[in-house]
Parts: structure tokens; sequence; C-alpha cells
DNA sequence: CGAAAATTTGACATGACTCAACTGGAGTGG
DNA sequence: CCACTCCAGTTGAGTCATGTCAAATTTTCG
């Protein structure tokens, strides 16, 4: 198979060759640089659904002190966009860069739309994914309600090892929402 | 039309009246006390989704000092359950009790699995249906890392007025994640 | 009315934040 | 190859929001 892509698809569903072939079509293939901001708050709306290949990206907001605040990172083999903006067409709750160059496949609400009735297996796929992606936040919620910064830094850590020496520190810290300044006391106290 | 249910469904989707009885005819009436507990985490498996007609649930976990932490409300028009363990049917991440007399609809993840097939139109309502439980999950997110708990319970007054004087402060306080005594100070500090 | 539960309030403790200084590594240009 | 700069990260000292513990007050409900 061989193809990120549809290899993530074949975690949830099956398709047939034929089917495959035409998930495929519908893509586009696109590519950012380290630093690239694709999309910003309040200013633009999300046309399409990312899938990474290689590369991450961070989806922010960013407060009215001007702070951002991480809500999800995405690194390969991951999707990412702003939902609610893709969906409803409305202005993007969050911004998004590219934390890394990137390599990408992208798909536009309408093509989306005209593959869900060509492969109605994707429906169900994509309505796992964001089952997935909502059990994954609620149990993020269920962290900032129980747990100390501390806590919630060491299971990030164990979830995310991937990403932990990736990016700069700052960005985690904000990820599990305290400063740095913090993050990097909680990280001296771990060690000893 | 007349029922919360199909009304709530005829918000996303559109269903002829055949299909309206059919889906009708895959659920289950049930009554809860106030109080029941339905739901035990790591206990229980969650065998049903509940559609509220009447009541309202909680949805909560229990950290390790016993102390237990408001993940979600669910008054009449909203649907609940311990949704990981539904389609996993793995053991509960959270408990659910009634914080009213309740009236329900069920449906058991079979019947569920039945009535997509039957009427593919509905598989479409749920992926919507999650997906908006998602986005507020991020925004609920997006909160803690951006806001005071001030502002959290500025937010929550705008946005649930309708639970606001429905339920012992205690519990908004554990679902804002702050204690009683923090909750009632904001309180006090609000009206001067 | 009386008991139990919920809420408020006070005094104090603590975890995280702020501001600021310092350290160390990566990259640049002379 | 060194000096310089820039930026992330660390560390220290003081502050602030929220937590803790305990008592007082109010509300709920049998």
């Amino acid at each position: 198979m061989e193809d990120l892509l549809l290899e993530n698809i074949a975690k949830t569903v099956d398709l047939t060759h034929a089917e495959q072939e035409k998930v495929m079509s519908f893509f586009e293939d696109e590519h950012f640089k380290k630093g690239e901001l694709l999309l910003m708050e309040k200013k633009d709306r999300c046309k399409q659904l990312y899938f990474v290949y290689e590369g991450c990206f961070r989806l922010y907001s960013t407060d009215d002190d001007g702070e951002e605040h991480n809500i999800q990172f995405a690194p390969e083999d991951h999707w990412i966009a702003d939902i609610y903006s893709f969906w409803t067409n409305e202005l993007c709750l969050f911004s998004m860069t590219a934390l890394e160059d990137c390599t990408v496949k992208t798909i536009s609400h309408d093509k989306m739309e005209q593959l869900f009735s060509e492969v109605p297996a994707l429906e169900r796929y994509f309505r796992i994914l964001i089952q997935n992606a909502y059990i994954a936040y609620l149990q993020r919620v269920n962290g900032f309600l129980s747990l100390s910064a501390t806590d919630r830094y060491a299971i990030f850590c164990k979830k995310y090892p991937q990403l932990i020496n990736r990016m700069p520190q700052y960005h985690i810290a904000s990820f599990l929402g305290v400063k740095p300044q913090s993050l990097s006391r909680i990280r001296a106290a771990y060690k000893h």
C-alpha cells in the first residue's frame, strides 16, 4: 500500500483497491515552510483539511494580551484544520502555523462531500476520527480539572514522546497551560 | 412532529415519516431517580447512549483523593454517555449520575449499528453531533489555557443560563475547575 | 421546628506568575 | 577561529490567585 494516508484509513475501514485510487485522486499535495502562517484566527476561513506526511503544525489561540495558547499539535500521520471554520465556513476560531517544513495532502469541503457520496465508508472513517479526537479532549479537560501542572507534564511526556525534543519548550508549556518559566522549574524538580 | 428527539434530529438531517417511525422504534424509554448512579468509572461498561427528555445528568471523574470533577452536564434535549466505553466496550473513563429525576430514551450499540444501516442519514447526524461536541471541548480547553476562573465563570453563565440555579454551586465549581469556596468568592466579587 | 447540606467568610499556605538577571548554545561575520 | 548577537532556557525574589482549614451563616427539606 505504501501510502501514509491510505494506511491510516485502513486502520479503521476497509477500502477496495478502486476506492483507494478514488480517495487519493481527491487530495492535493502541498508544502509549507517552517514558520508559515496557514490560518489566522478571526480573519481566515479554513478551506481544507490537512493530513500531515512530514513536519508538524500547531493550532493556537491568541488572547487579549497577545499571548498564544497551543490547542493542538499535528505531526506526521495526523489530521489538522480549524474544524469549526471548515464545517461552518465561518471565520476561524484558531490560528495555525508550520513548526517545521511540512508536506501534506489536503482536501476541500466540497470534495469531501463528493468523496463521502462516492466512498461512503469514509463518512464512517471521519466519524470515528472525530470521535477519537473528542475522547482525547475529554481527557485533556479532565487533566485540567484533576491534575497539577507537574502531572500534566508527566502525562504529556508519556503520551507524546515524539514531540518532546522537537520544538521549543515554550510551545509545550503553552499547550499545558503554564508559563515557560514554570515548566522549566517543573523539569528541574523532575530530575532530582 | 412533537417529539423532542425527532425535532433534535430534524435540525441536522431530514428524515421521511417512515424513517422517523423506524428511528423511534429502536429506542427504549427509561426513568432514573435523582441521585441514581448509572455508570461507575473503571467498573462499568457503557451499554447505551442516553437522550434526555427531562431532568439532568452529570458525567464526572474521581481523583486519587476522592474528589469528583464534572466533565459534562446533560439537561433535556442533550445526549450523554461514556462515549469511550460505549464505542470500545472497554471500562468507563467516567462515572454518571442523575442530578434530578430523569426521563430518557436509550439505544444500545448493536441497535445503533443496525439503525445506521437502515437509516444511513443518522450516521451523518451522529457525525455532526460529535463534531459539535468536539468543537465545544476545543473551546473549553482554550478556556483553561487562556482565561481566569472569573472569566470562565462569566462565560459559563452566558452559555448555560439554564443550568445556573438548577444544581448545587459546588457542581458548577467542579465543572469550572475551582473549589466551591473560590467560586463563592468569585460570585461575591461579581455582584459589587 | 430541627437536622443536614450548602454556602459564605476569615486567616493563612502554596503553586504558579511576573519581572529581571544570567547562562549557554547556534549562527553570523570579520 | 574568535567575537558578537540572538534566543531559549534557567534561576532568583517578590506577588497574586487559588487552595486549605475551620468556623459561621443560610438554605433546604423532612
